[in-house]
DNA sequence: CGGTTTGTTCAAAAAAGTTTGAACAAACCG
DNA sequence: CGGTTTGTTCAAACTTTTTTGAACAAACCG
């Protein structure tokens, strides 16, 4: 049966709201889905850690989008399992170094982009060979020359910018 | 009336549809359609500039998809319109230094995102104030300050980002 | 065992984002 | 002017992504 007056214990309040706004608006500039910066944003904001059913519950959402982020955001290493003596459910907490969030996010969604990006690039130096027009090959070769600079400086920057966010 | 067999003059030849692919990619890990990819793709592989109609054309796009797609592009400093003498029909041609695209970017997209954000995490410590249970504002405290130094981290590495990426 | 709790999976529904194309505006030109 | 070319706008169609929830599996327990 439905609650008629909205009362309920569960609902967020309006600080638990704000700052989960801020962090589907945070994962959404990152291209995650609103569930998991909903789900992290609670966590973040959550003095105990919660279970599966708590995030259903206080967020409203399924069990499917919750178990679901719950995966990505484990993969991602922003939250972890907490000990919990005694109990069969699990606990998650957030992680909430900088450093272990960004380690995730390159780890997991910009170095696999890095290597395919690297791939195709690679099989386009090679398509580039084979045209016959001298003129227009020595043209390839300097954009494609352009372009394995540019994942050059990529990779080069990653190690650079996880340094200075893990401070 | 639609050509039978498709060796139209002015189809992506393979190798053009590579560099495409690649851009498409490229862009899709930034957030950005499918079409803007394309657009600059084809852009960056041509060795003269084209124009509207010249994209319209060649990828098959729509001419809303080819306008609004340039419109984006010139606004992240990612092409520009070329000189050409006596033509009415304006041309465009890729800007292509890493320093600009990173520079654009960050400009456009994610300066805005950060300058919000640290509009809702003020916002937040305001409403945090207002708790009356001191225990709960504490905590609140000390996590809105790791909001606030994530935030200060990022802005921090931006102009670094754009330094390495410069050469 | 059989029942309960906890969590996962995945096809279908819903939501969000992108593209299309027709209508429009603006610039040019004979 | 009136016609043509060039480009923009935006509602509707389409595509892609996300979410839902019912079916399932696995672990526990009396």
């Amino acid at each position: 049966m439905p609650h008629l007056l909205d009362g309920d214990q569960h609902e967020l309040d309006p600080l638990e709201r704000q700052v989960v706004a801020v962090f589907v608006d945070g994962v959404r500039v990152l291209g995650l889905p609103r569930s998991i910066g909903e789900i992290y944003g609670l966590l973040f904001i959550s003095q105990s850690p919660l279970s599966l059913d708590d995030l259903v519950l206080r967020l409203q959402i399924s069990k499917g989008s919750a178990s679901q982020g719950l995966r990505a955001l484990k993969s991602l290493g922003a939250v972890r399992e907490a000990e919990v003596g005694a109990e069969r459910r699990t606990y998650y907490e957030p992680a909430i170094e900088l450093k272990r969030l960004v380690g995730g996010f390159i780890r997991e969604q910009v170095r696999p982009h890095l290597e395919s990006g690297k791939t195709k690039i690679s099989r386009l130096a090679e398509t580039a060979q084979e045209i016959d027009d001298q003129e227009r090959r020595e043209f390839l070769g300097e954009r494609i020359e352009r372009l394995e600079t540019w994942m050059r400086s990529s990779g080069k920057v990653l190690p650079i910018l996880q340094k200075i966010l893990g401070q």
